[in-house]
DNA sequence: TTAAAAATGATTAATTTTGAACAAAATTAT
DNA sequence: ATAATTTTGTTCAAAATTAATCATTTTTAA
């Protein structure tokens, strides 16, 4: 195995994982760390790695996006639940929404293989799926450092410039009584015009925010058609958002 | 087995494999590998292979695309100096366009801490930009994964939504005689859209561009009102720029 | 046929790559 | 803050690869 051959293998590691380490490389290459050190060595200097102790990471977006990622590893196992089921629910061509919730983010690596078109106001969702199989269509407008997405004005006047098959949104709460509620006015404004302009609407939610009010209610449970949750969700409450018209996956 | 008999099984090797090592084919082909080297240089002479310490490999797989944050780096110092002085230019308040130029990418260090609002349709610029001072736009559209940035009509809507004092935009090349010029369609149509939406225009440019003309001329020098370029600018040529009406820092 | 040219092989020296050992620097734990 | 651990840089030696030189074989052409 010479240079050539380590450095595709280790870009390619990088490029898939976002970081590595010496030793883990080392082993797996099968060669001594000091000459993976020496490759990550040429490699920095040629400004295609960012060095680390013990290792390197992917530089260009990888940075900021990647304080999102562990923060929606909270109730990963039932997130990734709902993403693999949102995922067989989408077909190669189809045109979908993707919002910028934490759930909604854990969908992309099931469809990272896709031919599709994912339009996104979620930095961390497109800084997934570029230079994947999807083609990404980034909503514009002023970007929120916090919620690492767009919103206002702007970017809901984009959302309605395209027409989707599939919408797929994350919601903070979910009840019978007061329908879907947001933590923010912003955030429940994207889901309204993503939700308006797809012709269905699935909603990622956990069982955690069953019955659960926040801030801001701002659509009735119909605004959806489909929602997709995880397998501890209470039968009686799902039999009761059933009644109300929601089509129900776990 | 000849020359020609080998070269012809090496290439499919190649081809077929992605990388070959002397030893084997030497193995392989029944033929010494002094011999086995001499064919590989002449291979990689005539540029059908690349050359590797112990073999050889396909051409695609040994040159490694360069990353936005690489190609920013060449020049690096010429492009610091350049965007020093493009700093001055700006005022806190101002509301300012960013292209997705390598040379413009390398302003994001100096207007860190200015409470400005940039538009820009560039990933790396929107990147290096949040979390500081900068209230950041991000132009939305499609995202070319290569160019990392979004173009096309829905991109240049949202530019003509915005009313900027200044445009600060890269130029791949510069002659009096067919005025700016692009790599590609797309980077001059987002160049000719900030220009229209502001005020003032910039010009980001090295020396080296000089009296170049790229793929696509697309405007002429008055589209700008100031160069901003770098020391080992030609007199000669400053001077005829400064007859066409620009006007130039250095 | 026979000399000249080209291609190949063998040997050896030079170069490159890799690995090992250990001190210096950086990071982490106490 | 200090000690322990990890990581890194450096130096040197070993191994592998290549380049150079020259002899041998094969091909070519008069």
């Amino acid at each position: 195995m010479n240079f050539q051959e380590r450095k595709q293998k280790i870009l390619d590691l990088v490029e898939k994982e976002g970081s590595v380490d010496v030793k883990r490389l080392a082993l797996h290459l099968d060669i001594s760390e000091i000459t993976i050190r020496r490759d990550l060595a040429i490699l920095s200097e040629k400004g295609m790695i960012y060095r680390t102790h013990g290792g390197a990471m992917k530089l260009s977006l990888a940075h900021d996006p990647i304080s999102f990622v562990q923060k929606s590893a909270v109730n990963a196992d039932k997130k990734d639940y709902i993403c693999q089921l949102a995922a067989k629910g989408i077909q190669e061509g189809d045109v979908i929404f993707m919002d910028c919730g934490s759930t909604v983010f854990r969908l992309c690596p099931f469809i990272r293989n896709m031919r599709i078109k994912v339009v996104t106001n979620s930095l961390p969702v497109m800084s997934q799926l570029l230079g994947s199989a999807v083609s990404v269509n980034f909503v514009g407008g002023e970007i929120d450092p916090e919620r690492q997405a767009a919103h206002g004005i702007i970017a809901t006047e984009h959302i309605r410039r395209y027409r989707a098959n599939k919408a797929f949104l994350g919601v903070d709460g979910i009840s019978l009584a007061n329908g879907l509620s947001a933590a923010s006015e912003k955030e429940a404004e994207i889901t309204l015009s993503m939700s308006a302009n797809s012709h269905e609407t699935f909603l990622l939610c956990d069982s955690g925010k069953f019955e659960k009010d926040r801030y801001f209610p701002f659509a009735p449970l119909s605004l959806a058609q489909t929602l997709i949750t995880d397998q501890e969700a209470d039968a009686e409450i799902i039999e009761s958002y059933k009644k109300a018209g929601l089509k129900v996956v776990k």
